[in-house]
DNA sequence: ATTATCTATAGATCTATAGATAATGC
DNA sequence: ATTATCTATAGATCTATAGATAATGC
């Protein structure tokens, strides 16, 4: 692991901003710089193996926060799926959009096979199979119909994730949104 | 409107291909001049204003289809909810991903402010207009619960197009997973 | 001596323009 | 004459490297 000093903590934390609002390709490392207040050069200090590097650094913190994000909201609530899903949805609205969309289809095909290979594994582990584990334990504890666990998963992330997009138009809170999305899809649309 | 010859039709066939899978920013007019076969200076000829216009009518197009395509697929079912969201969930897995995240979040940004807001108002005529009329509609019939038709139409969009994310890793086609992911929101995840 | 910046710049890539060329249609 | 390409290249931007400078810590 890269040792770390309070000006590199910095950098990866504007980067995670930048990097997580408008995609890899779409960020330059002079918008970096110029957020931080130091020119661009100045990066190559703290990321000596440059951009790819740098976007490598931010998100294996972004998916290991999230690992550890995730299980916590899991463990904080009563063994539920309204419940879970709700604790999971309001920790991801609490972060940076995800976007695994955008990072699938427009970032992984800009980095090395090996780096692109490595995103999509960590994003597996943090994200999909978590939720497939609370969706499975809620199937044997008979609350949910049969149901394909990683299609459910990556549809529930992609769901939450709309929610930054909403709460641009709309004159709600993230939380309030993230609760109403989590309604829908676990008591579904229609009237019963 | 711009005269139309057959390879300008194709540049437009062969930029929306490449802009609907990596966005604006991921993909370069020599990328797109690759796959027509010809050097990247030709397509000057056809779009005498560069990329950002060759952009800009591609998804004007883009948009245009899918408004007709929604029209059609609702009017081609019975006056249904899951009938016609089904359809219309048929209808776009069946086109390029809208990928409507990353154009708000990467791909605007790089646009002229004025562009920007053609292309936020053409999706919203295009696609969650349309989407909260079947909404309204179903609720006025006694179909669903109360909902907030925007936030509803933001969510099914973002839902339908984790399925061309999902496709690549499962062995299911396009067809099936949008009609799991049309009931998973109709009836919910919970049992009843 | 180490840490964290700076200036300057090379090299690559990308968009866009200018002018030449070849094929087809009148 | 028009259509559709080409080669060549200017200009802008982006990543990355080299070497200088200033501040702090021993």
């Amino acid at each position: 692991m890269q040792e770390t000093s309070a000006a590199r903590e910095q950098l990866l934390r504007i980067a995670e901003e930048l990097f997580s609002e408008r995609g890899y390709t779409a960020v330059t490392l002079k918008d970096i710089a110029e957020r931080l207040g130091v020119r661009q050069a100045a990066l190559y200090y703290h990321v000596p193996q440059g951009k790819e590097q740098l976007f490598m650094e931010v998100m294996r913190r972004n998916f290991q926060r999230h690992r550890a994000g995730i299980e916590q909201a899991v463990a904080s609530v009563a063994p539920n799926l309204a419940a879970q899903l709700t604790a999971i949805a309001l920790w991801l609205v609490s972060q940076p959009p995800l976007g695994l969309a955008r990072l699938a289809r427009s970032d992984l095909p800009a980095l090395s096979t090996e780096h692109a290979r490595e995103l999509a594994d960590l994003g597996q582990q943090a994200l999909i199979t978590p939720l497939e584990k609370v969706l499975s334990e809620a199937y044997a504890r008979g609350e949910t119909r049969l149901l394909d666990g990683s299609v459910t998963a990556a549809v529930f992330l992609s769901m939450v994730d709309a929610v930054h997009e909403i709460y641009h138009a709309k004159a709600v809170s993230r939380e309030v949104l993230a609760r109403d999305v989590v309604e829908m899809l676990a008591q579904g649309l229609l009237r019963r």
